[in-house]
RNA sequence: GGGCUAGUAGCUCAGCUGGCAGAGCAGCUGACUUUUAAUCAGCGGGUCGUAGGUUCGAACCCUACCUGGCUCACCA
């Protein structure tokens, strides 16, 4: 599903209402981010909301944090009745710097720098550019979460000449640039100044596609280029399109103006003082005559175990993609829809996997209660409203109505280890003990793909175990084997038994005056070559006596 | 050098634009028990980084400082 642009999405009011009434539910910070930008524009019909992102590498999950920003507050936007338009600019029109260390070519990317990402070859082969390559990655990984912005390409976009006035407005007013610039310089204490002839321009090569050039201009629409990297000189017409972009201190305002954003977040490299935020909100306003969209910063995301700021240059990258291997989509919307913006945090792989799944399940059952007029119903409504905005899709929580059934992810984690990864027997196993309503099946079964995605990939040793295929015959110490004969012939006697009446016979076994602290580790090391284990009941009842006999017996 | 941000319970974080410090996990106690870090009930736990200021009232606003993180200075 890739946006070959064109194609439109809107998100549609979910609920009609006077704009200006605040309705203090609506009090998360996506409500709050939403509040303000309605409050700057009072009389627009509909809000455009924007995300941009360079696709010079792989598109990773920090950068998914710009996107999803966007789409909480577009979601929020369109709870107070207001149509949204949310467009996400791939700025592909960047230059090759790095040669990115996990791509095969490198000797090609070597070559390529200097670039238009646009333009290098895509070294995988499996798409028309480097950057094309890269954007779909993203864009698909993304369709699982629910988020379908309009995709706009900026190559596109100054290639087919659509931003030559705001081009031309930034080349006339030069000077006004390069003095915004400088005063932001001076003001954090900048020692160095722009060049009295530097012009907002930058570009590719038409002949060699590098982006070493040299530019005079005529002051209307036309701009002579030099490239000092071939020699080759030639005369662009603005309004024709062509390679010339401006750089991205004057192209983001430009494009603010051009798309009229009126909401837009910026990670935190763009939100300090002299920063590309701070000089933009100068330039949309005195060359392109538009204000600069509310803003809000996000911080970084790290993935649990690598540390640091994810970079795409770097090695070991986690994408939206990885994430959703463990993390089911309105798990993972809820996570970033329950940080703050500026907040850093970490996706853990982990144990931790584990307790965010206990603290997501909690709070729906807790968005589900009915409201009794006590101090709980605060909690009840912070959960109800984030999950809202973490819904993939759009939906409204009834205090009062039946929660979906979640299985615990431990609990999962356990019956489906027993099943090798059977989702579907496992699902079966749910249903048919009466955990699971026929209709939640099929969230369910998501849910188990990640729990066994995690269990294969991410968790300790000490949680995954196997039934083992061959038996082994022991040496049972001689004050487990009346126990272990008597299990036997309770599974002998029971072809069809359910964990319940396992249960039912291990307790009467327990009264009889085994002791099982002793018993157990015989009987697993038995069956799983290790000296503890799922419940036992739930283990024989799922493994069948049919199953569980034959390891057992051979070490009576 | 400039800027931003964080510092709240052992840990991870809330604290709704000033109104009695809070959740989860961990811990402790008890009950129960068929043991992957089971379940249920209950309890304890914080000088809100430091020092001042504003206010009837400050975790929240102001000032200075400490510590950590990040970021900017013709790269997008």
């Amino acid at each position: 599903m890739h946006g070959s642009g064109g194609r439109i999405w809107w998100y549609v009011p979910a609920m009609t209402g006077d704009r200006s009434e605040r309705d203090p539910y609506l009090n998360h910070w996506a409500d709050h981010a939403a509040d303000k930008t309605l409050r700057a524009h009072p009389d627009a019909k509909r809000i455009v909301v924007a995300a941009g992102i360079t696709p010079s590498g792989v598109v990773h999950i920090g950068n998914f944090r710009e996107v999803i920003t966007v789409d909480l507050v577009a979601r929020a936007l369109a709870d107070r009745g207001v149509d949204v338009r949310f467009i996400y600019s791939w700025d592909d029109f960047d230059v090759l710097r790095k040669v990115p260390k996990d791509a095969p070519e490198q000797e090609m990317l070597t070559e390529s720098l200097g670039k238009s990402i646009a333009d290098v070859p895509d070294p995988w082969g499996t798409h028309d550019s480097y950057a094309a390559h890269n954007i779909a990655r993203f864009e698909d990984s993304i369709g699982p979460l629910g988020i379908e912005p309009e995709f706009i390409r900026q190559h596109a976009m100054y290639r087919a000449g659509k931003y030559a006035d705001g081009i031309r407005a930034a080349l006339q007013n030069a000077g006004k640039i390069r003095d915004l610039i400088n005063a932001a310089r001076e003001a954090t204490g900048a020692r160095t100044r722009i060049a009295d002839d530097w012009l907002p321009l930058a570009g590719f090569c038409s002949t060699c596609g590098k982006d070493d050039l040299g530019f005079s201009y005529d002051g209307d629409w036309t701009v002579s280029v030099h490239c000092n990297a071939c020699g080759h000189d030639e005369a662009v017409d603005l309004r024709k399109g062509g390679n010339l972009k401006l750089p991205w201190r004057v192209d983001w305002p430009m494009r603010w103006g051009y798309e009229q954003v009126a909401f837009e977040p910026g990670g935190k490299d763009h939100s300090s003082a002299g920063g590309s935020y701070d000089t933009a909100k100068g330039i949309v306003r005195d060359v392109y005559s538009w204000s600069a969209p509310q803003y809000v910063g996000y911080d970084f995301v790290s993935a649990k175990g690598q540390g640091g700021k994810l970079s795409s240059s770097k090695g070991g990258v986690v994408d939206v993609t990885t994430c959703l291997e463990v993390y089911e989509p309105e798990v993972l919307r809820w996570l970033f829809a329950g940080y703050r913006p500026n907040t850093e945090f970490a996706i853990s792989f982990d144990l931790d996997v584990i307790k965010l799944y206990e603290d997501y399940d909690r709070a729906v059952r807790l968005a589900h209660e009915a409201e009794d007029g006590g101090k709980k119903d605060k909690k009840r409504q912070t959960a109800r409203r984030v999950l809202e905005l973490a819904s993939v899709s759009p939906r409204k929580i009834v205090p009062g109505s039946t929660a979906p059934t979640l299985i615990a992810f431990r609990h999962l984690s356990t019956v489906l280890q027993t099943y090798d990864g059977d989702i579907r027997g496992t699902a079966d196993y749910f249903v048919n003990s009466g955990e699971l309503p026929e209709a939640d099946r099929a969230r369910f079964e998501a849910r188990a793909q990640c729990v066994w995605n995690w269990v294969e990939r991410y968790a300790p040793e000490d949680f995954r175990y196997r039934i083992r295929t061959e038996a082994v015959t022991r040496e049972v110490p001689e004050a487990q084997r009346g126990p272990l004969q008597s299990l036997v012939e309770i599974l002998e006697a029971d072809p069809n038994a359910t964990e319940a009446s396992i249960g039912e016979k291990m307790k009467a076994l327990s009264q009889s005056g085994v002791d099982m602290k002793a018993f157990f580790p015989v009987v697993y090391d038995l069956l799983l070559g290790r000296d503890r284990g799922p419940k036992m009941s739930t283990l024989l009842a799922i493994m069948t006596p049919a199953r569980a006999l034959p390891l057992l017996r051979p070490s009576l």
